[in-house]
DNA sequence: CTACAATAGTCGGACATCAAAGTAAATGCA
DNA sequence: TGCATTTACTTTGATGTCCGACTATTGTAG
């Protein structure tokens, strides 16, 4: 981005501002204003699908990972590390899972740091119709067809990059 | 989504649950949890290049709003509406931003239930230097070319549906 | 073997978000 | 006119996220 270089959109100065002209171009702001906004309105529809549940969809997250993992249950860390939230996010979100009954807290004897989470019977009960739910609103992407979901998750996951694929 | 259907993607069964196969197909989930992460990276970028300026990412954008109006300045509910943010979230912000003295309230007095907001020069100023802090970080999407950009904001458009364009 | 460093998890604090409820003011309708 | 409804904003409380700091345990270098 020199200082001379030509801009590759149509600014306008407001402000005291260079701000991109609303053209219709696709300019950083507005695609980075997309991502926020549409994370935004699936974060909410995902909520409300959950809340008969009363699970989150960060809650959520954490036993789909569960019910995926070979042994039935992870490490703290391991789950922080595949959802890319802190450490401190993982312990809240399985202190409430644990409070509802849904996962269990096993400490690892070989190595006395460590703490597992694992689903409990009740709480592969839950995920299954929490899923279901999910499913049926279609993770609220109804509105795009399979062209435009490829198109979606191919781009993003040259955003994600360093990102392992699950 | 009828029973009977064809799923669009080869399913797996795990804890009880029919998931899609990891196969690299683009299924909602996939899509959906893609959306999140990027989201999620973004905002940790964003942030970390408003660090300096003492700001984060929300009120930026509440700053940005309020330098692009044709006023300059703003109802909170207007700014609510704009952002699809809670009221609640508004008025937060708007507190913080005035602590800070970049943003002053201004009761209306025509309807004295509202509120206006608008940038202070200190706000103009500190506003403009973030702005290029975000700008010379690309808004963390330096690794999509102008078509990857393009297409991008066309799909997620699809999805905002609703939302009137800023 | 000991001292230092790295790792795993938790705690406290700051910030953002939403929902529900409360206050005040404007609007609408009988 | 007058009272119910709507609108704008704030307050309170719950959740989630991060950062920084802390404890406990494990690993490592000398």
């Amino acid at each position: 981005m020199g200082d001379g270089e030509r801009l590759p959109f149509d600014p306008i100065e407001r402000a005291g501002i260079l701000w991109e002209k609303h053209v219709g171009d696709a300019s950083s702001m507005r695609v980075a204003t997309s991502i926020m906004r549409v994370q935004q309105l699936l974060l909410s529809e995902f909520d409300r699908a959950l809340k008969p549940f009363d699970l989150t969809f960060a809650r959520f997250e954490v036993m789909r990972l569960l019910s995926f993992s070979r042994e039935g249950r992870l490490p703290l860390s391991v789950i922080g590390q595949r959802l890319m939230v802190h450490p401190t996010s993982v312990t809240n979100a399985i202190d409430r899972l644990v409070s509802g009954g849904l996962v269990d807290r096993t400490p690892d004897e070989a190595d006395r740091r460590r703490v597992y989470a694992s689903l409990t019977p009740k709480g592969q009960k839950v995920l299954t119709r929490a899923t279901k739910a999910l499913m049926d609103i279609d993770f609220g992407l109804e509105v795009l067809d399979t062209a435009d979901r490829e198109q979606l998750f191919k781009v993003l996951r040259t955003v994600r990059a360093g990102d392992f694929e699950e």
